[in-house]
This record gives C-alpha cells, structure tokens and sequence, in this order.
DNA sequence: GCAATAGTGTCTTTTAGACACTATCTG
DNA sequence: CAGATAGTGTCTAAAAGACACTATTGC
C-alpha cells in the first residue's frame, strides 16, 4: 500500500482561504485581517489556514474552522469559489488554496477590538498578500454575476425580512439600481419567500410585511437586472 | 524557512480529474477509462492524475497533461468545477482533486483502439470508482446550468460553424428544444458570432453561412431556455 | 394633516414564441 | 422542378420598466 503513495516530499502545501462579505454602511465589505508571520507578514490578506487532516473532513470543515476562529461564527453561507496553486503563490514551497465566499449578516460578525482584524469596502481595498487581490477580484465577481439570476444575495439578511430590505440587498449586490415594482412583482412571482405573518416594527412609518425564504422551493430567478 | 513548512507528513494526496465532454451522434459523451490498478482496479473512472510539483506550474498545467495523455488533445476549453477533499475519497490517504471541465468537438479526441477508453452517453453511466458518480453529476449540472446563459456550448464546435450546428448544440446541450426563429435572432442581436463570408460546403441543400465566434465581445447571453 | 415608506394598477416597451413564407442549393 | 435546408417577416404572448396612485403608520 505505502508504494502506492505519492513521495511526501511531492506534496504541495494545502490551505482554505475565506473571503467573508457583509454589507455595513449600504455598502459591501470583505474581512481582511494584518497578517502577524512572514511570508508577507503586515500585509493585509484574506483569513486562511492549513487543512488538518488529523481531524477534518473536508475543506468545508476546514472553512468552518477558519469562520469560527477569524470572525466568530458558524452555520453562515459559504461555497467553493475556486482552487488556486502553484510553484510561487507562496514562498515557502509548492502550494494549492481552495478558496472559498462566506456570505452574511453584519450583526452575526464577531470581531473583537483587533485592530489588525477590519471590514474593508470591496472598492477601496489595499495591497493584498499572496494572489489575494485575484482571488478577491474573482469573488466579487461571482458574487455580482449569481446574485443577477439566483437567491444568493439573501444570505446576508437575517431569518425574516422586508421586501424592501430585500430589494436594498440586490441593488447593494449588483451594484446597480432596480426598479422597484418588476423586483416585487419578479420576488413574488417565482415564490422565492413567503409571508410571515408578522410586521416590521418601525417608527414613524407604515411597517411593512417580514417574509422569510420558502424551503424547498425556486431557488433560481432571472433578470433582477439585465446584463448588457 | 524550514519551520514555516507544514510536516510534510500532514499533507494529503493532491490530484487533478478531468470531465471530459463531447458530443458525438448527436449526444453528450463523457470519456471514461478502466482503472488498470488498484484502488478500484477494473471499475471505469475519469482520467486524472497527481500534481507534478517539480514540473507543473498549477492544476491547469496537470490539466493539461492529463488531456494530452488520456485524450491525445491540446488547446481545448477547460475550466475548474470545484476541488473535492476528505479522508475516505480514496483509500490511500486523505485525498485533495481539483475537478475540470473540458469540452471538445469529437473530431479532435485521438482516443486510439484500447477498450478500456471510451466515450459513453451521460445519460446510461455505469458505476464509477471514487466519488467520481458525484463528480460527473456536478459536471452536468454546471453544463447544462451555464449553457443557458453563456457561449459555453461552443466549445463542443470547430472554429467555424453555420447557426444550424449552433442551435443543435445548444439543444443537445441543454436537453431541450429550442425554437429557431428565436434563437437565431438572439445569437445575432447580442453579436455573439461573426460571418466568416465563406458558405457550408453540404450536398443536396442549400448552403449556409460559415461563422465565428467574435472575440472579445459579449459571451454573455441571456435566456436561450427558460429554466422553470 | 404631514412625512415617510408600503403596497397596487396599469400603460408602454421589450423580448420570446409561433409559424408561414421566401430563397438557394443539388440531383 | 422536387426535395431539403437556409433564412426572413410578422403576429401574438409574456415579461420588464415607468410611473402615478392609494394605504398605513407615528407624530
């Protein structure tokens, strides 16, 4: 059996790196974090780490390791973006990154006072370690390009929501501005969400109706915006 | 340095695997291949390899020789489905495979005579070794998913090609028919192709013109079907 | 009643589907 | 000219966008 492993010595370095967006301020951010070590130590870089395959079952445990210690939660959405590797990614040897996008709710986040650990906004992001800046350049483009035809974007609200949340969350998403009466009408027509029962609790306003996702069902939705 | 290295004794197996698509009487074929050793000695799996970390300058570079020696193709369209990872995958050790798409017009697959190479229907597989069963389901899925919006079905096609084999592929791809005004009308209002002026050279019709795909312009094309 | 946001009705514009028609080739 | 496929014109149906209107809340 042992000859039909490859040499130890073949095998590259293994790690997951997370590129955790929120929307604070309107806006999107992604959680960057000052790098303590060399290689590139006092950069800015995306959370990451080894896989340990003494107790993980996957990279998805891995990522869920790197969630929890980095920004303090767990049971967020996340999914594979892509895997990245070669001879000079990182200095110290051979190496191969399953990059991955963590998609939630600002209120979830838990960041303690670090100071080396921030939200950036996504348009105003600094030098990065490694290929980080590529490996984030093709986050976001996922991101933007899913949320035009998929529920995608709803992972960064809480439980239950407005319609009008919902319709801020797209437009912050895609970038650009949707015309109010096709989202609501596309949003109920596909029977993406369903009523609560329950109302917002506002001031000073009319509360509106808290939808929820519909399990189970539609996931896929077209046009929210129209590509050029 | 040396104290940055993981232990050279944590790191898994690194491999590449290749989803290699075609279509040939007028149906989608995946190529398989019979393992000649253990694990899984004598069932049917897809081609893949290990990372050659002294010569490969990332997974596309194991790609590619894989393509190259499985195949006997270069230079054909392939892009990463998602990377695969646990410590059962394969009996060996704790195993890490990148996962690709190709697609390739059948003409230029040189699949030689050996009989444990072949081309089957990806609608009557039999049994494959690994998690490759799972693999391939996801490889379908994303085709069948991204030829409803992108130029991805053209890869299957020459260089040049008439609307006819366009529209062709595209059903073939999607599973579906599709209605011919329409597409057609689509194809050349999103200016996705450019006429060659040379003509099909076909006995007993009438010829058609030749096209091309138009490069660096618009591969994004919106609802070729409607997805429920 | 006023400010503010929630929610609706409806007209216009765009896009997809249906389908009949014309065009151009070979034998 | 018969058979076959290429390619077009045009009507209809469905979906998206524009936008004005009504509804419900706190103050």
């Amino acid at each position: 059996m042992t000859q039909d492993k490859t040499p130890q010595e073949a095998r590259p370095i293994m790690t997951v790196d997370a590129v955790i967006v929120t929307i604070a301020d309107d806006t999107l951010k992604v959680l960057l974090h000052r790098r303590p070590r060399e290689p590139f130590q006092g950069s800015w870089a995306l959370p990451g780490g080894y896989i340990h395959v003494n107790e993980d079952s996957g990279t998805d445990a891995a990522m869920e390791r790197i969630l929890q210690e980095k920004a303090g939660v767990s049971d967020i959405y996340f999914e594979q973006l892509a895997t990245y590797s070669g001879p000079d990614r990182d200095p110290r040897d051979w190496s191969v990154s399953v990059a991955h996008i963590a998609l939630v709710q600002e209120d979830l986040l838990s960041l303690g006072d670090d100071p080396d650990v921030v939200l950036t906004d996504v348009d105003a992001l600094p030098p990065l370690a490694f290929d980080h800046e590529n490996i984030l350049a093709e986050a976001l483009a996922r991101i933007r390009g899913k949320g035009a035809y998929s529920s995608l974007p709803t992972a960064f609200l809480p439980k239950t929501f407005t319609l009008a949340q919902l319709h801020r969350v797209y437009e912050i998403t895609l970038g650009e501005t949707i015309e109010r009466v096709s989202f609501r009408r596309k949003i109920m027509e596909v029977g993406m969400v369903e009523e609560t029962g329950q109302k917002s609790t506002v001031m000073s306003r009319r509360p509106a109706k808290l939808f929820r996702m519909k399990v189970g069902s539609q996931t896929y939705v077209r046009n929210f915006a129209t590509a050029g």
